[in-house]
DNA sequence: CATAGTATTGAGAATGATTATCATTCTCAT
DNA sequence: ATGAGAATGATAATCATTCTCAATACTATG
């Protein structure tokens, strides 16, 4: 059968799709509750993995231990994250695809995708400390 | 006081900086113990954070969730994983510090670090595939 | 329309990696 | 040797995530 995109799944699609923040689970399952459609948490990440497997969501791994999840059809950008206050930016470089090329040349292997997480101070924080 | 390398902190920085793997604690752990040395595994925890804190090893954290340590002293590299064997290959491209350079210009940031891991399927299990 | 068969849900238990607790032991500088 | 700060080991606790399982919800047939 079908993979369904059933109310839950669509909470969560709308709420990670209609923002440009880095949700994790228990976020979500937290702002779905206040918003008064609370669901269950094994649901939250059943959810979040059937939404990323069929690419309506994508999942990111920062250096802390959870999984953070954005709405996918950015176009392609790498995460900045501040050990400081915990913001996360974007970025992207022209360069990084020169680096692919060149690991797949020199080692015949098949870049499937990769996890490029920066961290250090922010501007603000920088200032401040 | 200080920080003291300990019989069991030695036995495992001998243990990592002995070697090009890329360590996870079970894996030290486990062997240590078959070498005859078992030490509790709060203790691994413990003496790999004290080693990295003395900049005698490198954490690094891939994707599955654990963390995994290599020796220090290496010039600076990143991971290739190998989705289907497991197997870590070590990278580098020049390219890279134009990339930080360029974002710690753009956006005022101080980087302290990074973690930059490319999956894929390395040569022989893209073959096998 | 009935209904079998598969998906999904929610609650709670279970997992796996890591960290905290705590009493005990070690080590160093006095 | 003594006292204070480190380190250890066993065990409990934590945290994110996954599994289990009984109860529902859909959906594609017959």
């Amino acid at each position: 059968m079908k993979k369904r995109l059933t109310p839950q799944r669509e909470a969560i699609l709308k709420l990670i799709g209609n923002s440009d923040q880095h949700w994790d689970a228990e976020g979500i399952a937290h702002v779905l509750a206040k918003m008064g459609c609370s669901i269950g948490q094994a649901t939250v990440y059943r959810g979040l993995a059937a939404l990323e497997k069929e690419g309506l969501i994508r999942g990111i791994q920062l250096v802390d231990g959870k999984k953070r999840y954005e709405r996918a059809g950015k176009q392609h950008h790498d995460h900045f994250v501040c050990t400081a206050c915990g913001s996360i930016t974007e970025f992207s470089h022209p360069a990084e695809a020169q680096i692919f090329e060149h690991l797949s040349r020199e080692t015949g292997a098949v870049i499937h995708g990769h996890e490029f997480v920066v961290f250090g101070f922010c501007a603000s924080c920088r200032e401040a400390s």
